[in-house]
DNA sequence: AACAATAGTTCGCTATGCGAACAAAAGAAG
DNA sequence: CTTCTTTTGTTCGCATAGCGAACTATTGTT
C-alpha cells in the first residue's frame, strides 16, 4: 500500500477505497484478517476503515464477517446516472436484438476490463453468465478492442504496459505485439470482430458509441454462436445494422451529452 | 457535515465518500465551490478529497470541472457481483416477460429508493426512463412496498422516521399512517399492487425474491398499462406466474446464497 | 484442556489533515 | 479595455486524527 507523493492527497481516503475494493479481489464475506492481508494494511488500520464503511452503510458486519451492502449501488450508479446514458442505449439494443434475433450488449471500458451496462436478447436460451455488471477482459472482447483502438497513443501505452495477458482460449492472441497489430486493424476498420477468442463457439462484432465524454469509452456489440454466422456474414449482414444502431444512439446521445 | 462519535471512525474516509455522493445531489460536472457547498465542507478540505479521488481514478478533472469516471462502476458492481445474483434474475425475467408480453423488472432496496438491477421487455415501445441503475422512490413502487413490508419493525420505523413523502400523483398515498396501513396489507397478502400511484396509466405488481442475505431486500415486478389489465386481472392472471418465477429464482439463488 | 489464531482495546506518538489567510487566476460588469 | 468580484490554488502553523505496536480477550483448532 503505497503513499502518494502528492501533498494534497488524503491517505485515509485512498486507503479506505482500497479496502473497499478488497471485495473485488476476495470473496463476498470476509474476516478482518483476510481483508487486511488483501489490502496490505495493518489489522488496526483495516479495522478502523472497515468500521467507518460499516458506519456509513456501504459495508455490513455479521458476526466476524464483513460484506458489501446495497447502498454501494449509489456510488456505482451515480456514474451511469451522470451520463444519462442507459435508457437511450437499452432502447436501441432492444430494437436491434429483436430485428436480428441475436444478443446485443453495451459496455464501458474500465481497463483492464469492460463492464456490461446494458443487454438485450430475444432468445429464451440466454447465454448464462453475462448480465449487467459483468466484467470481461477488455483485450478479449470485441467491444473492448474497439474502445481500446480509440485511446490516445499515450493512454494505450499506459494500459499495455500494465497488463498481463491471459489468453482465454488457444485461439486467442498471446503477445502485446499481436495486440497492437489487431488494434491497428480495428482502428482502420472502425469495427472489431472477435472470432472464438474469448470462448470457443462464440463470435461477436463491436462498434463504439458516444464521444468519450467524462473519460467514457463505450461500445455495443452483437454476439452469435459461431455455428450460425461466419465472420463474413457478420460483416455483411450484421455490421451495417450495428453501425446504424450506433448512429442512432449517438444522435440521441448528442442531445444530452456535451461535445 | 457531522463528526462521528465512534472512536474508531476515520473522519477523512467518511468525508471523502460524502464528497463522492455530492454528484448524486448536484449535476454531472461541477466546480470545487459547488461541491464544497453540497458537501458542507471547507473548500480546502473538499479540494484535497476531490484531488485524492482524481488521483485514484474515480473522479476526473477537466479544467475546473470535476466529473465521475467509469472506474466508479467497480465499486458499485462489486456489490452485485458479490451477490452472484444478476444472471439468475435476468434469465427468469426474460422468460416471464416473453410469456406475458409485459415489462418485468428487478430491484433492490436502497432506502429511500429502489434501484433497478435488471429489466426485460419484449415490447418494441419500451417505457422510456427506466433502465438498470434507475432509482425510484421506494414508497411509490410495487417492489419497494413488498420489500419494505419485510423489514423488521425497528428498521421500518427508522426509515419512516427519516423520510419525507412526496406523492408523485394525486392518487398516491399522502401520510405515513396510510403507508403503514398499506404495508400491513402488503405484508399479509405477500404481494403488492401499485395502482396508478407512481404514474397515471401504469399499474404494477411486485413480489419479493431472495432471503435478505447481506442486508439485500430484492423484488421483481410486472408493469402494465392500466388500460390493458385491471387490478383484479393483475391478481388473477399475473400474480400466479410472478410468484412461480420468484420461486424459481429463489430455488436457484438458494444454491449460491447462504441461508 | 492446551495452544494457536483472530479480534478488540489501549495508548503514546507523530505526521496527517485541517482551517485560515494570502496569492494568483478567472470571470463578470461597465 | 479596465476594474472589481469571485473562484481556485498555495502556504503554513497547529493540533488532533489516525497510526502502529503491544497487550488483552475471544474464538477456533487439535
Amino acid at each position: 500500500m503505497e503513499r502518494s507523493t502528492h501533498p494534497d492527497s488524503v491517505q485515509s481516503l485512498t486507503r479506505g477505497l482500497h479496502v473497499l475494493t478488497a471485495f473485488n479481489r476476495g470473496s463476498s464475506r470476509m474476516t478482518l484478517s483476510e481483508i487486511a492481508v488483501l489490502s496490505d494494511l495493518t489489522r488496526g488500520t483495516t479495522r478502523r476503515l472497515l468500521l467507518t464503511l460499516v458506519e456509513n452503510g456501504y459495508v455490513g458486519l455479521d458476526g466476524k464477517f464483513f460484506y458489501l451492502r446495497p447502498q454501494l449501488l449509489e456510488l456505482g450508479y451515480s456514474y451511469l446516472a451522470s451520463l444519462s446514458f442507459n435508457d437511450i442505449v437499452q432502447k436501441h439494443l432492444n430494437l436491434i436484438a429483436e430485428q436480428l434475433h441475436e444478443s446485443a450488449s453495451a459496455s464501458v471500458l474500465v481497463f483492464p476490463e469492460v463492464v456490461y451496462v446494458a443487454r438485450a436478447s430475444t432468445n429464451r436460451v440466454m447465454t448464462i453468465g453475462l448480465s449487467v455488471g459483468s466484467k470481461l477482459p477488455a483485450l478479449y472482447t470485441s467491444m473492448g478492442r474497439i474502445m481500446l483502438a480509440q485511446l490516445s497513443e499515450n493512454e494505450l501505452e499506459k494500459h499495455l504496459n500494465s497488463v498481463t495477458l491471459a489468453p482465454p482460449t488457444p485461439r486467442a492472441i498471446k503477445t502485446i505485439a499481436e495486440v497492437r497489430t489487431e488494434l491497428e486493424k480495428v482502428r482502420s476498420q472502425g469495427y472489431s470482430i472477435l472470432d472464438q477468442e474469448l470462448e470457443i463457439g462464440l463470435r461477436s462484432i463491436g462498434v463504439s458509441i458516444g464521444s468519450h465524454v467524462n473519460d467514457t469509452y463505450a461500445a455495443i456489440n452483437i454476439s452469435v454462436p459461431a455455428s450460425r454466422l461466419s465472420v463474413e456474414e457478420l460483416e455483411v449482414k450484421i455490421l451495417p445494422m450495428l453501425q446504424n444502431t450506433a448512429q442512432q444512439i449517438n444522435s440521441e446521445l448528442g442531445s444530452v451529452w456535451p461535445s
